[in-house]
DNA sequence: CCCGAAATGTAAAACAGCATACAGATAGAA
DNA sequence: TTCTATCTGTATGCTGTTTTACATTTCGGG
């Protein structure tokens, strides 16, 4: 088996397919490099195809035609994205973006497609993250529809904790450099609104704030706060393996 | 084959299954009807098992600890609900009930997961109503983050008809029982708020209303004012089909 | 036909978050 | 180093929305 292929071999969503289908898909995916906040598809390109994420962070996001901008959501190394154009010909009507720098495999639509009539595993798979996708939605919903910003804010910080949170001496870090102007795209508020709330909650003691930068000093009472479990940090080992070291990722845009 | 399965049958998510496969739902499936306003499932039942709506219409709710209330989705006939659980295991965290008087199928998790490894064309369409389903909640989600209490309403009443509109001689009927509460609930406002601005676009000239009943009389302008496409109506025909009229659904409870 | 629950209408006060307008700080590039 | 773009901090007025507190209307069931 090629190196090329490795991940999605790896990759829990294709385990089950057979050799030869494996060596199909991998005759016609592509791998492509992304530097951190470069485009990976725009709202206007033909929606065909979908991707799956080998290694960085990817986000989803929708621009207003006035210029304000939100994230949808965020990609973790093993999901597909763009995967509703397998069903729905037409325009992709959001915009993915690596946050930071990314690997990525392109599948051609036809192929998956073909593969999917094949393989009830691998519709299954695919059913699955689509669903689990939607269920963040859904948590991201009720959170706007009912929660002022601040607790909205508190939410997503707890969220993060779980994805990136790293014990230190002083409390727990973000390890993710995040702009205020991005954490307010997230929470759908005004990057003032998130400096501010910040600034409170410095004030409260519940967190520190640097540049790009932020440690949990107290997360009981944070988690107490918008009356939610404190949530449990996740090993820094992803379930998807790391790839064979790119030379230069930068140099793939 | 039976009645019972005639739905089922017609329902294009199933029509491409053999006889057997079938009648081996056909087997599982129980059908029930539930009236207006009734609870199909609560967040705290066991999530397994999936539902079928034949005809009615239901709505996904979600309820905070303090008693605020939101919709999250509509469901139309032929649409599957509560189908997250067939992949997620626990408590399902949101609440269906029928916005009508509904005829609903069961389906069996178990069963239905038995029928989607063996067809993929099942296991495809399944994936496209959940995927759709996610289109719609990120239509939602931006929504709420980019615009107004008043162009969210606007955008409703768009969308509104488009399903259940009505031509009439004053103007396009909702031809929907919605009462202010349940549009607050919808758009993420308060009852109040609702009100005043049917209020405002009716001194606008945009639209009439009446207890629960909503006639827009210059579907261009109401259109032009959230930058959206005037809207097709839809023919009255359902691509489900009506089944033979249960003899009193409001027993069914 | 009557009554109670639900739906609707209105209005004042309080507030949260936004728009706007700057100014200082910092990192990264040249 | 220096310079510039990005990030951060802060203040002010304003607007839209919620909250609260009612009054009124209407439907639907007994």
């Amino acid at each position: 088996m090629s190196q090329t292929i490795w991940h999605v071999k790896n990759c829990s969503l294709f385990e089950k397919l057979s050799e030869e289908q494996l060596s199909q898909l991998e005759g016609r995916a592509r791998i492509r490099s992304f530097p951190r906040n470069s485009a990976i598809y725009l709202p206007t390109d033909i929606s065909d195809g979908t991707f799956l994420l080998a290694e960085g962070r990817v986000r989803i996001c929708s621009t207003t035609s006035d210029g304000k901008q939100a994230i949808l959501d965020f990609i973790k190394p093993g999901e597909l994205f763009g995967e509703l154009g397998l069903f729905h010909e037409g325009e992709r009507d959001e915009r993915a973006e690596a946050a930071v720098d990314s690997t990525v495999y392109l599948l051609p639509g036809d192929d998956l497609r073909r593969l999917m009539q094949n393989s009830a595993e691998l519709s299954l798979g695919i059913t699955k993250l689509i669903g689990m996708r939607r269920k963040r939605i859904e948590r991201r919903l009720r959170s706007l529809l009912f929660r002022s910003n601040r607790d909205r804010l508190a939410h997503l910080l707890l969220e993060l904790i779980e994805q990136y949170g790293k014990h230190l001496a002083e409390g727990i870090l973000i390890d993710l450099r995040l702009s205020h102007q991005e954490l307010a795209s997230i929470i759908g508020a005004t990057r003032e609104t998130v400096t501010a709330l910040l600034g409170e909650m410095q004030y409260d003691r519940l967190i520190t704030v640097g540049r790009q930068r932020i440690v949990v000093k107290d997360l009981q009472r944070l988690a107490q706060s918008v009356d939610v479990a404190v949530p449990e940090i996740a090993p820094p080992s992803r379930n998807y393996p790391k790839p064979v070291p790119v030379p230069d990722k930068l140099s793939g845009q």
